[in-house]
RNA sequence: GUGGGGGUGGCAGAGCCUGGUCAAAUGCGCUAGCUUGAGGGGCUAGUGACUUAGGUCUUCGAGGGUUCGAAUCCCUUCCCCCACACCA
């Protein structure tokens, strides 16, 4: 089978047959996206697993006679892909390496991709041909960008919606920034793509006694103020006062420049660390005298320069007292009790690790392991809050310092230091006048959870996840200063962000496609408000028929993506379908997925371990690439892709292929003996058990019982049967299997000639999904089997015993006799021993055999469970047996004898003891 | 730290909700035999330990408990992964 050829046959095929273009009609609807792709690399097999899940589902549903409309566009907004031209402008060798080397683009393309809408087209294109190639069943004339004028009037209409709610609001907000750029920045705009991380502290202001300037200290832990002893300052550092708000404040030289984004500061004068040594400030809380002291752990560039000296609780304040002879000078003061610890744990744990001075490496360690203890069991024993624990009284206390004005809330980036690529050192800026959307109004949030109790999630576990985040969100910035995508409609200067833009979208796939033969300005707040909410009359009467289109699709029934999306962009989703729309138009399901590993690792640039999926349907042909990414774990674990597991698939496809080709030359007749029957039961009961597995995603179990445990069938079933009939399984199957392997199927059903299932239509994808023939559903030919099977695993058990392989001349088979089964089923019910014994032996029939119950019934007890079953009769064990005469004398060359005399009568009547009901005894010679 | 998800045989990964048929599906790997001109591939069997009659013993992160019976239920404990905001 040459899978490339088959592929490009029938995507051509679906593409001349516009077999997915999805218009409204009388059928029933079904109206499912995955989420948008973001153009700025060619996909790789892990974005495969989100859309081929997608593909699968709307594949299958549309067998089920769904009007399906299954949707693409594309997401530009944001900063990445401006960054990216420009960088490639400027002949950025990091990228052009890794376009070069994992993109598979030359230097020459890679020099026409120096603006944005060229990189934007090169990659949606790359990307668009991937997904047609992996046959995914969708309606193209649909497709949009997110930066298209059509999509910008939808956005602009979008925050109108959330301004009249009131939900769009203004305040300062704590941005990592460059400097030198003077713009905020991002991953992809730091060396090495860090993610600046932001980190709340708090900076506790000790006035100083002398001359009313106040000392700023930062800290993590301001509930420890209360034991305060002294402030620290570095030795061979230059401090300087600065003035902010109003004061006048002591910091570290090298602090100004990361807090200038956030204080308003002018420095007033420069000082030496020695000029303040030897002051005194005063404790905020407890009014204590703190002189100030020197000591080198203090980083001048962390924080504010200046410390705490909190010596019970903080090793290294209590070791540079240590270390500067100084611990006589002050009165060691307990804030926390502390689980396994007595007055001054910090004393402690650097007497017990053997510190040996704040200059030692252990010393970091003791502060990790006290840290963590402390905020973990700690609890206040002094001031305000004592009796509570630590976290608590962490935050009541620094709300409180900074509500008096005894602190700051200052931010610090806890991955300092970080280069932009420009070459600034990034800080913390307090960008004013921000725009946010307020996730954090309460009213919302009801409505929120009120569709998420209605809504469908899967995988179920994940529900926790949406609850918590929607609890935990609350104002979120929705503007930037640059970016592609729709202008801030309310503020010129800014650009919507990319998630606040792309939450209800999938709105505008129900209308684009006619939208686009607007004009952008006909597409105003009266147009929108019309169709999309059925607000007042129809403007036009083009307007009148997207109304009924946009009516006829929503509301949105099901959408797909990773599970990533679940901490943001699904459940800005949620909030804002439900302050936009109607509760009738609120959406009714969302599947996320896990990801994909490459040969169990990440996948990453920096390992080069990114398989494009172009290149990968080239190597194994689609059908292989859809299976393996979906077959391999459930919706909500990871999947690895590998090799093996591909060629796995690959090849039993291939076998598949030639079976097929062998039943169509051979041709069908003869009339079915049980192999057959037992064949085409396990064929039906998994047609019939295949929609519930559709529906429920369990694509893994599915994908495992279609086609791994299907083949293996089929593998026992050729051995089995005397003239193997494969055209009916063929009729099934390839239509079982279509939503997995769509182009595999198609060419199997054309091959096939056949018009079952698909009647008038001609092609499998619109085709009926088969129904199971439950009359063909044989359980008792089944278990038949099974009960020969397992027999042959017990010959085969013993032959390996007595080490008599391929030397057995005659095995004796025996089933149990009837008493047997009688007093099998006095034990499932009465599974008490000596009760079981006794109810047996009150019948007349059971006790002439006294004498084997109470082995019988020791053998029942053991597996207490299998009794629930109700064994199969002796004679159907018997006709199994002797039906399968043949085939076990074939697997183990040796004549089979099958007793049909009560086991005492029969040679070997000792082993014919051992045949239980379910289990036949064996005897070999 | 907060929230979520996990720890199962050489590996991947089911089973756990609804305890017994679980030495634990399936796939990969490995071993042996067959097949093929070799290779690739395919087929058959084996793959916890012991065992010349289908048996016994020990296993599902660790420890304890409930139960006639625990991979499955409860408690304690250790470890791993993911998300945490302006980033698509």
């Amino acid at each position: 089978m040459d899978f490339n050829a088959i592929d490009e046959k029938w995507n051509a095929r679906w593409q001349q047959e516009k077999a997915f273009e999805a218009n409204p009609s009388k059928q029933k609807k079904f109206f499912l996206s995955a989420a948008f792709p973001y153009p700025n690399s060619p996909q790789h097999i892990g974005h495969g697993r989100t859309y081929t899940t997608t593909d699968i589902y709307a594949r299958y549903l549309r067998m089920r006679g769904f009007n399906v409309l299954f949707p693409m566009g594309f997401h530009v907004t944001g900063t990445p892909i401006l960054a990216m031209a420009k960088r490639l402008g400027q002949k950025d060798e990091e990228y052009l390496r890794i376009f070069e080397e994992i993109y598979g683009i030359s230097r020459k393309t890679s020099a026409t991709l120096t603006e944005p809408k060229a990189l934007v087209s090169y990659f949606s294109r790359e990307i668009e041909h991937g997904m047609k190639e992996m046959g995914y069943s969708i309606d193209w004339r649909r497709k949009f960008y997110s930066y298209d004028e059509h999509f910008n009037r939808f956005v602009e209409w979008q925050f109108r919606k959330l301004k009249e709610a009131g939900y769009i609001k203004q305040g300062s907000h704590p941005v990592p920034w460059c400097p030198l750029d003077n713009n905020a920045v991002g991953a992809h705009d730091t060396r090495g793509d860090v993610d600046p991380q932001i980190e709340e502290v708090t900076a506790v202001a000790f006035e100083l006694e002398e001359e009313g300037g106040l000392m700023l200290c930062s800290t993590y832990r301001p509930e420890t103020v209360y034991g305060v002893t002294n402030l620290w300052v570095n030795p061979n550092a230059l401090y300087v006062q600065i003035e902010a708000d109003g004061k006048k404040f002591w910091v570290a030289k090298e602090a100004v420049a990361p807090l200038a984004g956030q204080l308003g500061i002018k420095v007033q004068k420069t000082a030496d660390a020695k000029e303040l040594l030897g002051k005194n400030a005063i404790n905020p809380l407890t009014n204590a005298r703190l002189p100030i002291f020197a000591a080198e752990f203090v980083k001048p560039n962390a924080g504010t320069g200046i410390v705490m000296g909190v010596p019970a609780h903080a090793p290294l304040d209590y070791l540079a007292l240590r270390d500067a002879n100084l611990e006589g000078k002050v009165k060691l003061i307990q804030v926390l009790k502390v689980e396994g610890f007595g007055e001054f744990p910090a004393k402690e744990i650097v007497e017990r690790m053997k510190v040996a001075s704040q200059l030692d490496e252990k010393a970091e360690e003791a502060t990790k392991e006290i840290y963590k203890k402390e905020a973990h069991t700690g609890v206040m024993c002094i001031g305000e809050f004592a009796g509570e624990g630590c976290a608590s009284a962490r935050e009541k206390i620094a709300k409180s310092l900074v509500a008096k004005k005894r602190a700051l809330k200052i931010y610090v980036l806890a991955n300092s230091p970080l280069f932009c690529r420009c070459g600034g050192v990034c800080i913390v800026n307090m960008v004013q006048n921000q725009w946010f959307i307020d996730y954090g109004n309460k009213g919302w949030k009801e409505k929120a959870k009120e569709c998420l109790s209605k809504i469908k999630i899967m995988p179920r576990q994940t529900i926790a996840d949406y609850l918590y985040t929607i609890d935990w969100l609350n104002e979120r910035a929705c503007t930037r200063a640059a970016g592609l995508g729709t202008r801030f409609e309310f503020d010129k200067t800014q650009m919507i962000e990319a998630l606040s833009d792309s939450t209800i979208y999938m709105a505008f796939y129900a209308i684009s496609h006619h939208a686009k033969e607007l004009k952008p300005q006909e597409l105003d707040e009266g147009f929108f408000d019309y169709v999309l909410l059925g607000k007042g009359n129809a403007p036009t009467e083009a307007a009148k028929k997207i109304r009924e289109e946009f009516e006829y699709w929503y509301p949105f029934d099901s959408s797909h993506s990773a599970k990533d999306l679940v901490h943001n962009h699904l459940v800005f989703f949620l909030f804002n379908h439900v302050c936009v729309f109607e509760k009738r138009h609120w959406p009714r399901q969302i599947v996320t997925n896990g990801f994909v590993l490459m040969d169990g690792k990440k996948m990453s640039k920096s390992m080069g371990n990114i398989v494009p999926i172009r290149a990968a349907i080239k190597k194994y042909g689609a059908d292989v690439i859809r299976f393996s990414v979906v077959a391999g774990a459930d919706l909500s674990s990871d999947t690895d892709f590998n090799k093996p597991v591909a060629e796995g698939i690959s090849s039993r496809l291939r076998a598949m292929g030639e079976l097929l080709e062998k039943t169509i030359a051979a041709g069908e007749g003869g009339k079915y003996d049980d192999a057959d029957k037992w064949f085409y039961s396990r064929l039906h009961r998994r047609a019939k058990m295949a929609p519930s597995m559709f529906e429920a995603f369990q694509i893994r179990e599915l994908s495992q019982e279609l086609l791994f445990d299907m083949f293996n069938d089929v593998q026992h079933y050729l051995k089995r049967a005397k003239q193997p009939k494969l055209r009916e399984f063929f009729e099934y199957w390839a239509l079982l299997v279509a939503p997995f392997m769509p182009h595999v199927s198609e060419e199997f059903w054309e091959r096939l000639g056949a018009k079952k299932f698909v009647q008038d239509a001609k092609l499998v994808s619109v085709a009926q999904f088969p129904a199971a023939d439950e009359k063909k559903i044989d359980e008792g030919m089944e278990r038949r089997e099974q009960f020969l099977l397992s027999t042959r695993e017990d010959i085969g058990t013993l032959v390996r015993l007595l080490k008599k392989e391929g030397q057995a001349k005659k095995i004796h088979l025996f089933v149990a006799d009837e008493w047997k089964r009688e007093a099998r089923s006095v034990v499932a019910a009465e599974k008490d021993f000596g009760k079981a014994m006794k109810a047996c032996l009150a019948k007349p029939e059971l006790k002439a055999h006294a004498a084997g119950l109470k082995k019988l019934i020791e053998t029942c007890m053991k597996d207490v469970g299998s009794l629930k079953m109700e064994p199969l009769a002796g004679k159907q064990e018997l006709q199994a047996l002797q039906k399968g005469a043949e085939f076990l004398s074939k697997e183990f060359n040796a004549q089979v004898i099958v007793q049909m005399e009560e086991e005492a009568q029969v040679a070997h009547a000792q082993r014919a003891k051992n045949a239980m009901p379910g289990r036949a005894a064996v005897a070999i010679e």
